[in-house]
DNA sequence: ACCTGAACACCGTTCAAGT
DNA sequence: ACCTGAACACCGTTCAAGT
């Protein structure tokens, strides 16, 4: 009487023990035979819910960006004549809470990179963006490309983030010398011969803060929204 | 006489061996099994020249980004008193090198992820980028800042270009609904659900091109040089 | 339709042992 | 120092079989 269909889980149910998995385990331990395990079925089972590894993936994406809140912060009635400055707003506020979404769990960048994102969800925040962009006075196509920029801001700016954070301080170099392949620049770091980037390595060691994210956000969108 | 110090490999000839897997069989291939297989060595061997694998991602990127040529390209004694429009085109041709030194790799972007920008190759082009902003009039802090952003721009781009090209077009959905958890808003992709961004489709359907890359680009660099 | 159990062809990494 | 061979604890995926 093991086997046959005894009960079946809801693609949300198993969403939901993937995410357990990755929060309290990391990216590595979200694996076919992992998730199967924490809702006690074979890996084979959960085949029948996801046809492969990379749509389990990428209906986790999809499943982290139906939490994102698309509405403007202020309420939906507050803005009847919405000017250029609360357009930039609006983005800012949507940027941030996408930063929050995807750093709040560790390893979502591994999600993102694992195919296009393109799901229902993914589609939502794009229109959003094209609408506070062609409400900013952008025409259509230029709405687009600054919607795609400011998503490739967005995510390169969380993908560094979390590539700087699971440095790992001793294995930065191989075994024995550093990096004895430079090309002949130079077989030792040596902080001298970069001198802006030790005067600037106060500066460097806040690169993962909303401060950087935000001000970079903003020298972007000064570029791309056209008045302010 | 098998086992024994019988002939060693230099670091450069163990990275083309990589680098060798990395463009004829993809980023997964390049596993220290792989590696060390078409070296003719065993596994445990290679942990002889890298500590980890994570080591040896590492060093590929070094290795890529030694071949990064960082001079201005209308040679080096050409500007004398160079204006911000040709700081601007400095950097923006950098970009460019960088993204195609990138995007000839197929799976670059999984080196990049693998930990930190912190070699010495690495620090040499942000050490450009740094005299580039600087000498466009931007304060030493100002700079490092948008060194940062410009990075993050560019391998931001170059990581959403590699996760689109290899779409998996007939698993983009789970196996029978298309998204069954998009929390409410529609089970079913209905692009007149997306007005904006069906109409423009044809602009995203060129997202990983050298005119979008350029295009965002400027427009950054429109926020981040004062001036121009 | 949903599930099990066995199997295939892989992983990164460690350990004891050889020269 | 550099290397082998065996082993540990894993992977994604497929296949035949059960209910």
């Amino acid at each position: 009487m093991r086997p046959g269909p005894r009960r079946s889980f809801t693609h949300a149910e198993i969403l939901d023990a993937a995410f357990d998995l990755l929060e309290t385990k990391g990216f590595a331990a979200v694996s076919v035979r992992g998730v199967a395990g924490s809702l006690g079925i074979t890996p084979t089972a959960l085949y029948t819910y996801y046809s492969s590894k990379n749509a389990l993936l990428r209906g986790m994406i999809e499943h982290l960006l139906a939490r994102l809140d698309l509405r403007e912060p202020g309420g939906s009635d507050a803005v009847e004549a919405p000017d250029a400055a609360a357009i930039r707003r609006r983005i800012v506020a949507l940027a941030l809470r996408l930063r929050e979404l995807l750093t709040a769990h560790a390893g979502a960048l591994g999600l993102i990179m694992s195919g296009p994102l393109d799901g229902p969800n993914a589609m939502r925040l794009n229109e959003t963006l094209l609408e506070s962009f062609t409400a900013a006075g952008l025409g259509l196509d230029e709405a687009a490309r600054a919607a795609y920029a400011l998503q490739v801001y967005a995510l390169g700016s969380i993908a560094l983030e979390s590539a700087d954070q699971d440095a790992d301080p001793e294995a930065a170099a191989p075994v024995d010398g550093l990096f004895p392949d430079a090309s002949g620049t130079a077989l030792w770091t040596d902080l001298a011969t970069f001198p802006l980037s030790s005067r600037t390595a106060h500066v460097a060691a806040q690169h993962n803060s909303t401060d950087q994210f935000v001000w970079g956000l903003e020298r972007l969108l000064d570029g791309l929204v056209p008045s302010a």
